[in-house]
DNA sequence: CTACATCCTCTAGCGGCTAGAGGTTCAAGA
DNA sequence: TCTTGAACCTCTAGCCGCTAGAGGATGTAG
């Protein structure tokens, strides 16, 4: 009935230390314990830790994580504010993928690059000096 | 004619602590000393400065710019190598733009939310449990 | 009852900085 | 020449989100 943490941990996907981190900065509630210390999970704790595992591989922040599992756990209040959070995270990733892509046109042209002495290397001068390139400005 | 760290700071744009963090992990080598201890620096201590601030602006890892920094001081080698590390990240950066975009996705749909109670909440129902959301696998 | 996989706690480390304490140096102005 | 005070110095500790390892205890299958 109840898990081990390494059964917990396979169900997952999260590494057993990790879930001992979570637990430490109270990402997760402190499970019940064995008479010899060890913990012992119940099966809404693999929801919990997949909720939480899910929102990391999307990129939250443990703090943001903790603000999204208190409005989770308080079912009758507007998802308003669930809804911002993601929001602010979904202009966060567009950002990033902006300068990503900017950045891979860059290195494409410097790719270009065709194998002569290091001297004459455009990679190296476009790293040495920004005004060599057609940089996109962030 | 020598710099004090501070205007080496304000000509590249890279932080004084974060210039003397770059001496202690070697990308930098130790300048000359004033008698009381002061860094002075030497005009072409700004390109080589200006070489690391934009490769890691462009994602570079330290060791990677470390192993740049070594075959540019080489001019009579080959390109090769230098043309490899770029490609590698090249590859680095197009994956990562590959996971953004389908992050990207799947928050919009999330996004979506029609701002119900937090029970009938999509986000949190896709938070919790993965095969809820058409996921791109990485 | 024994073997041994798994568990425990604790501490330290990773990358790439950043911040702060507490003290010293340097250059400009009086 | 002296005095300010901004900028410098070193050192230590902290940030995030884990990850690794030491050294020892527990739990379960045979």
């Amino acid at each position: 009935m109840s898990l081990t943490i390494g059964e917990l941990s396979r169900q997952t996907q999260v590494k057993v230390p990790t879930i001992r981190y979570y637990e430490q900065i109270g990402l997760l509630a402190e499970p019940t314990r064995t008479e010899g210390q060890q913990r012992r999970y119940r099966p809404e704790d693999v929801r919990r830790l997949n909720f939480i595992r899910h929102a990391r591989e999307l990129g939250f922040e443990v703090e943001a994580i903790r603000q999204l599992l208190g409005l989770a756990g308080d079912p009758d209040r507007s998802c308003g504010e669930v809804h911002d959070i993601t929001k602010a995270h979904l202009k966060e990733v567009k950002d990033k993928i902006a300068r990503l892509t900017a950045l891979r046109d860059e290195l494409e042209t410097m790719v270009s690059c065709n194998h002569r002495r290091i001297s004459d290397c455009r990679i190296i001068e476009v790293l040495a000096d920004h005004g060599q390139c057609r940089h996109v400005e962030h």
